[in-house]
DNA sequence: GTAGGGTTAG
């Protein structure tokens, strides 16, 4: 009755109420004592005029009569006034058992279980006998409580196991404790049953996401004739949206409309939300715009189906049209809120959202809304607000940390994203999950743990989480980025593979690592097996094209992808054909591409153009790019170290005083080039030109000889790799304490002979170190395996498996 | 005069 109060408008709100107010008088003006009150009741649509109808009770002596008072009480909670009808209840000095089941119903329907079941308790020890009535709302009570089984056995005792309304609160309670077999036994032990006795117990399989048992019993109930009413069509239809089961979804909907079950609220939120996930918001939208009374959740939905559709801008629309109809925002309003305005990026919006829940105390009600702000501060990019937010959460659940560990994760703090983790691993209460092991398996990968991943992966096969398609994933990266292919592609053919996911990453990882034509050939099978490609798999074969110059193949799969799959080319697209056509020497062939893109080239298109052009030495075209890809983004420092580059390679030294001094004048400092080195289980790093390594004698001891035997090879530096203006003697020097070429001096002198080195280097490896490496190889008879920014190479026996192309 | 089974989340 309240919500529905809510929703009448404003200006026809006052004169419903002078309507009631009238009728209500016009009865009252004429009351005598032997009035029959009872059909004054419905003139009382609020308190006020309930409370003038119990002064009138109470001035014409009815107060005591029982069932008028039980009338006050339910009319009491009914106009949301507990208080008002818990002082009703009192002032009855003979309380009936219909007072008894009043007051009880009462406190249930406002969650107020334990006062419910103090009522209980005080009914008990009376005279009175419970009766049919009495048992529902306790058994709806007991969900707070561990009692459900002594209630069911004072149920089975009296005798009123039979009912069809206590029957159904004990196949929802033993639902509720996930006891489905109980339930169940419940269910098929009743004698009669009604629709709501088939509504509870599908229920119960639709809150345990058990869509397969639901949707049996509601086979078994349509065999029996028995008609779905709005309660079967909105327990039902969340299961057809979480089992993406869109053709018993649709089905439903017809029902429907064929039913007229579309004006019941409950039903047409259930087919928004439906709707949303299956992406279709212009059904999700065509369903809110037939409503003829819309409620919260109405609104909720419609609003967090643009959000989650990647449509931020519409979802704040309808925000704004559900304030204009005058309803106000809760919890779930406010989730979806964060989330439109990371999306939006807006800080600003952002920071006022927090404002307004701290205003609301909305922190401390649930730890829902803490978890939706660290996130999107994550997703602004502000670790920091992020990491203080959570530190000050008054309640912090498996979510929150996850929350705090992609954060990381995905902003790039890869050790950052290990620490949280690990402080996470030594709160006793937080057991990890799914989500847990997708955003900390990323950041090793990140930095090359391959230890503590595979530690992870072992914690994993243990409870068989390890077959999930999305942790399986990730795994199948981690092992790609940690240059243990052949153990991705054996974990790739044990696991599940319907969807894109884990093919997307298997081809990507064969890419890395440059073997183009292998990728090629699992794209073919990924289609012989039906598995359907998206655009993230392009994504990962147009790359695996570029790191192995397949040209004809890339541009190939470029129009295939638009023709035949009907994918609009994005961003990263472009940036992969960009890369492929430049770094194979068509630098015009791919400004060609550029100049005709439909979409604005961002930085990241720009930043190919050019270290395809530092690659071919092409001055010209170098600068062009540079100038539009610091018009687009003049933060990144690495652009600036891409045009030194350049410039220096083709002996410009002016260029690269220039650059310099710009880049200084921005306030922009290079990122320092690191290198790290797996020895033994330890991990250790060196930076381009450290000599404070306490092994670092040695090492250059061991670099300088390696040097001597490299030369008698045939070996040339070239110096166009040192970027600074020195003497020649002076650049082999600086060549020398490249970090890459520390952590191979390292790795020789701290492993045992002939075994594989693995090295990791944060920025791309050097063109002198990586002819150098081939020589190392070949000296040392060692393998060493090189990954870097961009890709792995693999050096053997005087060869890179990149064959110079990278 | 009183009761059951239903929709939205990080």
């Amino acid at each position: 009755m309240l919500p529905l109060l809510n929703l009448v408008p404003v200006s026809k709100f006052s004169s419903f109420h002078q309507r009631a107010y009238q009728c209500f008088s016009s009865a009252t003006s004429f009351l005598q004592k032997d009035t029959n009150f009872s059909t004054l009741f419905n003139s009382c649509v609020n308190v006020n005029l309930t409370k003038q109808l119990h002064a009138l009770l109470i001035v014409f002596g009815k107060s005591q009569n029982v069932v008028l008072s039980t009338k006050l009480i339910n009319l009491y909670v009914t106009l949301g006034d507990i208080s008002l009808s818990r002082s009703t209840f009192n002032h009855i000095n003979k309380k009936n058992i219909y007072s008894w089941n009043s007051i009880i119903s009462a406190y249930v329907r406002f969650g107020r279980y334990n006062e419910a079941m103090n009522c209980v308790n005080q009914l008990f020890s009376n005279d009175l006998r419970p009766d049919f009535y009495t048992f529902p709302p306790i058994l709806k009570a007991c969900v707070d409580f561990d009692d459900g089984k002594k209630v069911h056995c004072c149920v089975f005792k009296m005798g009123f196991e039979n009912d069809v309304f206590v029957a159904a609160s004990l196949i929802h309670l033993y639902s509720r404790f996930r006891v489905l077999d109980v339930a169940y036994k419940v269910f098929v032990d009743m004698p009669v049953r009604d629709v709501g006795s088939w509504n509870a117990m599908i229920s119960g399989f639709c809150q345990n996401g058990d869509a397969a048992g639901a949707l049996g019993v509601l086979n078994r109930m349509k065999c029996e004739g028995m008609e779905m009413d709005t309660v079967t069509v909105s327990s039902i239809l969340p299961v057809c949206a979480q089992s993406e089961d869109s053709v018993n979804g649709v089905l439903i909907h017809l029902y429907v409309l064929k039913h007229g079950l579309d004006t019941d609220v409950f039903v047409s939120n259930a087919l928004i939300n439906m709707y949303s996930k299956f992406g279709r918001l212009r059904d999700a939208e065509r369903v809110f715009d037939q409503m003829e009374v819309r409620d919260l959740v109405s609104w909720n939905s419609i609003i967090a189906a643009y959000e989650q559709n990647d449509d931020p801008k519409t979802a704040l629309r309808f925000f704004k049209g559900m304030q204009l109809v005058g309803i106000q925002p809760d919890l779930l309003t406010v989730v979806s809120l964060t989330s439109i305005f990371s999306q939006l990026s807006d800080q600003r919006v952002g920071r006022s959202i927090h404002g307004f829940i701290m205003r609301h105390e909305w922190i401390e009600k649930d730890v829902v809304i803490g978890n939706a702000l660290v996130n999107m501060y994550a997703k602004l990019g502000d670790m920091n607000c992020a990491h203080t937010l959570f530190d000050q959460l008054p309640r912090k659940d498996v979510i929150s940390w996850n929350t705090l560990i992609t954060g990381y994760t995905q902003n790039g703090l890869a050790s950052e994203s290990i620490d949280a983790y690990n402080m996470m691993e030594e709160c006793i209460n937080i057991v990890p999950n799914q989500g847990t092991w997708v955003s900390i398996i990323p950041a090793y990968s990140h930095v090359g743990a391959l230890q503590q991943g595979m530690k992870i992966h072992g914690r994993l096969i243990k409870n068989s989480l390890y077959l999930d398609v999305f942790v399986a994933t990730c795994l199948i990266d981690m092992y790609g980025k940690c240059g243990k292919l052949e153990d991705a592609m054996s974990l790739f053919y044990e696991i599940p593979r319907e969807t894109s996911v884990p093919w997307n990453a298997i081809i990507s990882s064969l890419g890395v690592h440059g073997h183009g034509e292998e990728a090629l050939q699992l794209f073919k099978d990924m289609l012989a097996e039906g598995v359907e490609a998206d655009h993230i798999t392009f994504v990962s074969l147009l790359s695996a094209c570029s790191h192995s110059g397949l040209v004809d193949e890339g541009q190939n799969c470029f129009d295939i992808m638009q023709k035949k799959y009907g994918i609009e080319p994005s961003l990263k697209h472009y940036g992969c054909m960009v890369d492929l056509l430049g770094r194979a020497g068509y630098l015009k062939k791919a400004y060609d591409l550029v100049r005709n893109m439909p979409v604005k080239p961002d930085a990241s298109i720009w930043g190919a153009l050019l270290s395809a052009c530092r690659i071919h030495g092409n001055a010209e075209l170098g600068t062009l790019a540079s100038e539009r890809l610091l018009e687009v983004d003049s933060e990144n420092v690495g652009y600036y170290v891409l045009l030194s580059n350049i410039y220096a390679n083709t002996g410009k030294w002016e260029g690269v005083v220039k650059v310099r001094s710009l880049a200084r004048d921005r306030g922009l400092r290079k990122t320092p080039g690191w290198s790290s080195v797996v020895a033994g289980s330890k991990v250790e790093v060196f930076y381009t030109g450290n000599q404070t390594h306490p092994k670092y004698a040695e090492m250059y001891r061991e670099l300088r000889v390696l040097s001597a035997k490299m030369k008698n090879l045939g070996y040339v530096p070239d110096y166009s790799f040192v970027l600074q203006d020195v003497e020649e003697d002076e650049k082999e020097q600086i060549l020398n304490s490249h970090s890459e070429r520390l952590a191979i001096a390292f790795g020789i002198i701290s492993t045992p002979p002939k075994s594989p080195i693995r090295i990791f280097k944060n920025l791309r490896v050097c063109g002198d170190c990586h002819n150098a490496t081939k020589y190392i190889s070949r000296i040392t008879e060692r393998e060493i395996i090189v990954r870097d920014s961009n890709r792995f190479h693999h050096f053997k026996d005087g060869i890179c498996s990149c064959g110079d192309y990278w």
